[in-house]
DNA sequence: CTGTTAGCGCATTCAA
DNA sequence: TTGAATGCGCTAACAG
């Protein structure tokens, strides 16, 4: 509608007049024109044609924000607190810096480099990736990208990530329950092959335990089914007498709340019958009783940093840290019972 | 880097013939040419140059997905599961239709004209839009516009919007509350000002207490306060002595399960002492204890009949229905106890 | 200080 | 069945 040509003809100017008051060039144009042609900017509510700033100088001012998930898992990967956290933080900070979010969550490397060419993308955001693939996809890709959450299979290339002490957190939160008393400890994670933090934070449990002569055999990872049901008898037999534990380490707040609420109801007193624990320490460790002894990280941050690690790579200004693991800590509340003085 | 002019140049061909190949056109190219042509296509892994299409007819396959927030509202609008369940559900389906989503979120009309300009929006999404300026937008801007949970303030325009039976939700959690023995209830809400379904909620209320020869009078609808600490001061004072209250009605699961948990933490019991309600049935409610009484609505579905309007409108294809209202259920949880044989 | 011009990649019309 | 030419709106280099 309203183009720079179209402005030229009403100001009875050239285009390039009308460029240079757009982008603040006033060197290079006199104050009386100046103010003409901004009045009739103003009065027609120009916006620029961003199809056109793609193709002039092909860099689009879009930022991609790209969630990956497994293949057919259930599509609830926007839907989770944390990641909501993790977006809310994002769009505001790309808004902040005058550019706009495209969101979009795929489980296939070639669509995120479809995604940065077709777009000529000026940074990409990658949150929960799988090693390989980012390495494929870092391999392939020559805009500014920063991931969240991810770990890395290699060490030949410099990864930009914003991650977390997850080990650390997991060893903070076993070594407690060991304080406590707890020795016969399983981990219960979404599923060990893919998700970003969950090795690592059992490995820190691993950790924790052998420095006490102890192990967390195989067994006692625990993957979790997608479908609430079958987590739910999941949890009713993990407190059978069939089974030992005493402290059920849950590498997620929501899963952790969710057995809390439904062994309550199965008249499974927590943390008397057992013990649990969460991580995250999200609204909903705050929101069970008893409260959820937990790990606890700023998710908005990670989204922040994120970006503010993007900004500097998109203006190649020097990038202080490449791979960033926010700190955790250990938030302890009711979730978990002394049983044996140390 | 990969033209379909340089695919042109390696296969020997026009551009045109390169277009038409990748346009399916079949008919004007021989089947010889076109497998020529697509294997180059495939090996140079092609993807079109966005910029080009936009500016070579004015659109660009984007969704403008835009949240309105007060203007100095804490940013948590993405931050609570009734916005990423719906933004989750429409992810999905604009990506299944081959659209991307940008995503944005502000508290200005001129924003949003800006922004659908620029990029040439396909289509645009609007949650939470407060009528007035649903009017604003509407009148000057012609991209298909689908709201989510907006009420309007004139009927002389057609809008297209996926709302909710917000007040037949009010009307039925009062009615059951009523059937309860309760008749001195609060309504606390987020901002009645602003937030699309609440003032209709309340007025569901209002109505079924009318139909008793009750009434909620303006000192019973509460706004809630933004921080946490002072809400938490209000629920206290609530259960006062000083207030005759027998329940609280919330519009949102969220703030109904924080009371709720708060109030046992006060050792004020729920629904003992004091009943609870909520609205939106979403994980809160069942995660609390005891599980909330709350109206039940279906959010990604919500999403997702957004975009199919969306889509319908985008393919010119007629929509049956431009105000479409989602039907609501009452969920009878453990929040309200019985204070009288009805 | 101001104007002219070429070119970015694609769709589309028209000509061969 | 194929190709050449034009224009979309903007930037940037250059000329006046």
């Amino acid at each position: 509608m309203s183009t720079i040509k179209r402005i030229a003809q009403k100001a009875g100017v050239s285009a390039t007049t009308v460029a240079n008051v757009l982008h603040g060039n006033t060197a290079k144009v006199s104050p009386a024109t100046r103010e003409k042609v901004q009045a009739i900017i103003d009065e027609e509510k120009y916006a620029p044609n961003m199809g056109a700033i793609i193709l002039a100088h092909s860099n689009s001012r879009i930022i991609g924000v790209i969630m990956f998930m497994e293949p057919r898992r259930d599509e609830t990967v926007l839907e989770d607190p944390f990641s909501s956290a993790i977006l809310g933080a994002m769009e505001r900070e790309i808004r902040d810096n005058g550019y706009f979010l495209m969101l979009h969550t795929t489980s296939d490397e070639d669509e995120v480099v479809r995604l940065s060419k077709a777009w000529k993308l000026d940074g990409l955001v990658l949150v929960w990736v799988p090693g390989d693939i980012c390495r494929v996809i870092s391999g392939s890709i020559d805009t500014p990208l920063v991931y969240i959450d991810c770990y890395f299979t290699d060490d030949e290339r410099v990864y930009y990530n914003v991650g977390l002490e997850d080990q650390r957190g997991g060893y903070e939160i076993a070594r407690y329950l060991l304080s406590m008393g707890h020795t016969d400890i399983a981990f219960l994670a979404n599923n060990p092959q893919f998700y970003g933090g969950d090795p690592a934070r059992c490995e820190g449990c691993r950790q924790a335990l052998r420095e006490r002569g102890l192990s967390l055999t195989d067994d006692r990872y625990i993957p979790l089914p997608k479908d609430r049901r079958e987590r739910e008898t999941l949890y009713r037999r993990l407190v059978d007498d069939q089974f030992p534990y005493t402290a059920l380490v849950f590498s997620a707040d929501y899963y952790a709340a969710e057995a809390v609420s439904f062994l309550q109801d199965c008249a499974v007193e927590v943390p008397s019958r057992i013990s649990v624990t969460g991580f995250d320490d999200n609204i909903f460790a705050r929101l069970v009783r008893p409260r959820l002894t937990t790990v606890h990280q700023d998710s908005g941050e990670k989204g922040r940093l994120a970006i503010s690690m993007l900004m500097k790579l998109i203006r190649q200004e020097p990038v202080p840290e490449a791979n960033v693991r926010l700190p955790v800590r250990l938030e302890i509340r009711d979730s978990v019972r002394r049983i044996r003085q140390d």
